[in-house]
DNA sequence: GGAGCTATAGTTCGAAGCGTACTATACAGA
DNA sequence: TCTGTATAGTACGCTTCGAACTATAGCTCC
């Protein structure tokens, strides 16, 4: 009964949080789920992401089943234990600092150019934004769907943030280089 | 003459940026120096960064020699090859995205209460800020310098961004939640 | 009715990255 | 000269990553 020490990542809660709104569900569902919710702030590659289950499911996290019909694939859903596990981590104080890779600032202190670079990023942002309002809609007002939510929303406020900061600089730019 | 066809990852070109600042330096010095400046936007653990040097040198971007006297250590020094490469990587237009891993909020999807995990967070972000404007004072206004004030005026304007977009939320919720 | 096309749903595998722990030198003060 | 602390790394095994490959399902056009 009691689960192997199993050493729990950020992807794994990921997998327990996608499982509990989705109810059973395959690993090709969930990474579907993830890219239209909180992959924005916990990237995680798809090879990656597809061992994910199995190994919770080792570790009496997740039940295995599988479909009856078609391609017979395999089904997982939460056990107790695995809510139990999602619910204390979620509520625990501790915090990993956060990490940021920005190829953008790397160039610009090399000696890049700032403008193409802010150029391209703000291009970035701003499909970014889109494509999170899209599916920022899409969630309606379902309770169930809070923590959906409220990720999307500061997806949204982070790269409006973003996207404006650099307009603003671009700008400033466009100005003093005035003729 | 012709290097070997190494494969450049941006950890190769934050190398090569700082030793084109601060001259021939040992990894330790430029590891320091890292962390002083672009660190914040683009980590590097310092093992992997302790191996880089020798790789670039093996790939003729960088000269190696050993110090004189004391702890002889190892001296690596930009080439020609390894600054026009730095230069060519710095003026090209491809960008990979940014990428942000950010646990506070995989755990507000969880379901975790924002309240305290955006009050450790701010926390963090205010520690960072006071860091970053100490290095930028220690910089000065040297045109050397131009890159490493760039990106910490950047770090510090995205840290201090970040903070106040959480102070306002805290602050909203406290209002909300009065008696 | 089967040949090909596209979308779906993954797996394999070698290389790179990572973190823990360990090593070793220099130097300052007791 | 011993001992502690800051400096300056190395070793090593595990994990993560990405490129490429595989395989099934349904659709369409002949």
């Amino acid at each position: 009964m009691t689960s192997k020490p199993t050493r729990l990542t950020g992807t794994s809660y990921a997998v327990l949080s996608l499982l509990k709104l989705s109810g059973p569900a395959t690993p090709y569902d969930l990474k579907q789920a993830l890219e239209r919710s909180i992959e924005n702030f916990w990237p995680v590659p798809h090879t990656t992401f597809y061992a994910e289950p199995a190994r919770l499911a080792a570790a009496g996290l997740l039940t295995e089943r599988q479909e009856d019909g078609g391609r017979r694939r395999k089904l997982y859903a939460l056990t107790d234990e695995g809510r139990d596990a999602l619910q204390e981590w979620a509520n625990s104080p501790e915090l990993a600092p956060p990490q940021l890779r920005e190829e953008g600032v790397l160039k610009i202190f090399a000696g890049g150019d700032p403008v193409p670079i802010l150029e391209t990023r703000s291009e970035w942002h701003r499909a970014k934004l889109a494509e999170l309002e899209g599916y920022l809609e899409a969630v309606g007002d379902d309770p169930l769907w809070e923590g959906v939510r409220a990720s999307l929303q500061v997806g949204v406020s982070y790269n409006r943030m973003l996207l404006e900061a650099m307009e603003r600089f671009l700008a400033s730019q466009a100005a003093t280089a005035g003729s």
